[in-house]
DNA sequence: ACAGATTATGCGGTTTTGTGCGAGTTAAAG
DNA sequence: CTTTAACTCGCACAAAACCGCATAATCTGT
């Protein structure tokens, strides 16, 4: 595979990032002086771009370079079927979002990674009541920290661990109950100033929104990639959290707006562990 | 599995990372010598990859090495189902009761070590739709064999993975459907003359009664341990039932009183085949 | 068309990260 | 109990990343 197609010599910004995109696609990996010299620029600028795209989840970024996502992608997937990609902002992210939780609340937890690793940080907890519809919080959850556990029925979604359905329980008895609770944990897909939160799912958008009306607390859960376009079915505006965790600043406009509509920004920084850096390899 | 791939001509820091995890998920052992060697790099340097890996959960840090996850993971599945006491009469047990179970058809099954056997015997179905209380099959089953599963939500029995709640399902839209199949598979704690099909728990006595009175056919599920005085809460008279899947024929009471109710009884034996008793009235 | 604003790029600084080496410590094996 | 191998810790050095700033290119509004 030789990348000798051009010397690449004046071409748009927008272009070279593609096909830096294409070439790290291709090549699975290739480091900054590699791709300094291919595309003749500085490079401070590959970096520049290396983010960006990085931030779009395009590609990982590591320490040198960076690595496809298909090759992360296959890598972990080949041994980590039960532990969906549990990187270390994820980690970050659910530990901070643990300390929203205090002990004796009422919480309802969304299905995806990010809240997963929620789960595993409340250690400290006792007597928590939660309703969910992660089939993993089931699994996963220690006995000692939950006085209460309710699942959510309804459709299992193939591959996924989860349920799609209403955010109600019917106890033995009948008929159904109105659900409370003192803080609803979300993880979502996209975080928006123009589409608020959003998913590519518009079932679970109506579970997360059923969840965010039931609670007193909303805290979003996004990973810095997430700060994109809106997806396809939104779940709220902006000012129906109260928090939104996540391992980065977002980028000013979106602060902006989520100041503007009283919603507290948590970042998880990597300086809480002197763990490695980045989401590497 | 040969690894004479490359002989690491200056890789990403991050890049080796991966291939190290790759490498130790095939071999499933390898020691930090082994390691350094195969990718020119100090031990030193080999140690620190396997720390970070290890904190991320994607390889177990030993003394002079790692191994993968996924032997220690099978390790604690083989530990995992022997700690439900499966023994080769429950496996028996399920694969002659999948033998009941077409193609197409609609299910319901309720929680239990027994039923989960069946379920891991119907390879060749295809298109089933099924509806459960029981957690591990959400994530037990292949993909390729279920059209659609449902799960009946409610508290989750600690412990125990299942869940506790009305046999119904609503989905979004509001209201409550009533539910028909064409098969329910119930393993239950005690058969008897007397008693009839009971259990211990009662929340689940219920649960297994609903599933029984929406079933088209019911198929009863009991190893020959179960063959005792009833138990605390009966789920329903024998001739509720149109099988009974055991590992032994009943005792003569029983099986005279289980022929009277039109009761078929299917005996998996030790040789595979299945002896059909219709014990005569 | 032109001035101002925004973006993109490169450069020189500092800070962080990755790596190897050596000394002291700990764990496994004979 | 001894001996060897592996681990931990601290340090040093180099590469990479980050930060701020200056400059060039591009976009925007009138």
């Amino acid at each position: 595979m030789d990348h000798q197609t051009t010397p690449a010599p004046a071409r748009l910004p927008a272009g070279r990032k593609a096909e830096l995109l294409a070439y790290v696609a291709e090549a699975e990996h290739a480091t900054v002086a590699q791709l300094a010299a291919r595309f003749e620029v500085s490079a401070d600028t590959i970096r520049r771009d290396l983010h960006q795209l990085h931030r779009r989840g395009l590609v990982v970024r590591t320490h040198g370079g960076a690595v496809s996502v298909d090759v992360i992608g296959a890598a972990e997937k080949r041994l980590d079927v039960r532990m969906q990609i549990h990187t270390e902002e994820k980690e970050r992210i659910g530990a901070l979002a643990a300390t929203l939780v205090s002990s004796n609340s009422v919480l309802m937890i969304n299905a995806g990674t990010t809240t997963l690793s929620v789960v595993r940080h409340l250690g400290e907890r006792r007597d928590l009541t939660i309703a969910t519809n992660n089939l993993r919080i089931a699994t996963e959850i220690s006995p000692n920290i939950v006085r209460d556990l309710y699942l959510f029925g309804g459709s299992v979604r193939i591959g996924g661990q989860a349920t799609i359905g209403p955010v109600s329980l019917q106890l033995p008895g009948g008929r159904d109950l109105q659900l409370r609770c003192d803080l609803a944990l979300i993880s979502v897909g996209a975080v928006s100033a123009k589409g608020g939160y959003s998913t590519s799912n518009l079932s679970e958008a109506v579970m997360m929104g059923e969840m965010m009306e039931r609670a007193t607390r909303v805290a979003i859960l996004a990973d810095s990639s997430k700060f994109t376009e809106p997806l396809f079915a939104q779940i709220a505006g902006l000012d129906r959290a109260q928090y939104l965790v996540t391992d980065a600043a977002p980028p000013s406009e979106l602060a902006e707006a989520l100041g503007h509509a009283g919603v507290q920004i948590l970042v998880a920084t990597a300086s809480g562990q002197s763990e490695n850096h980045k989401a590497a390899q």
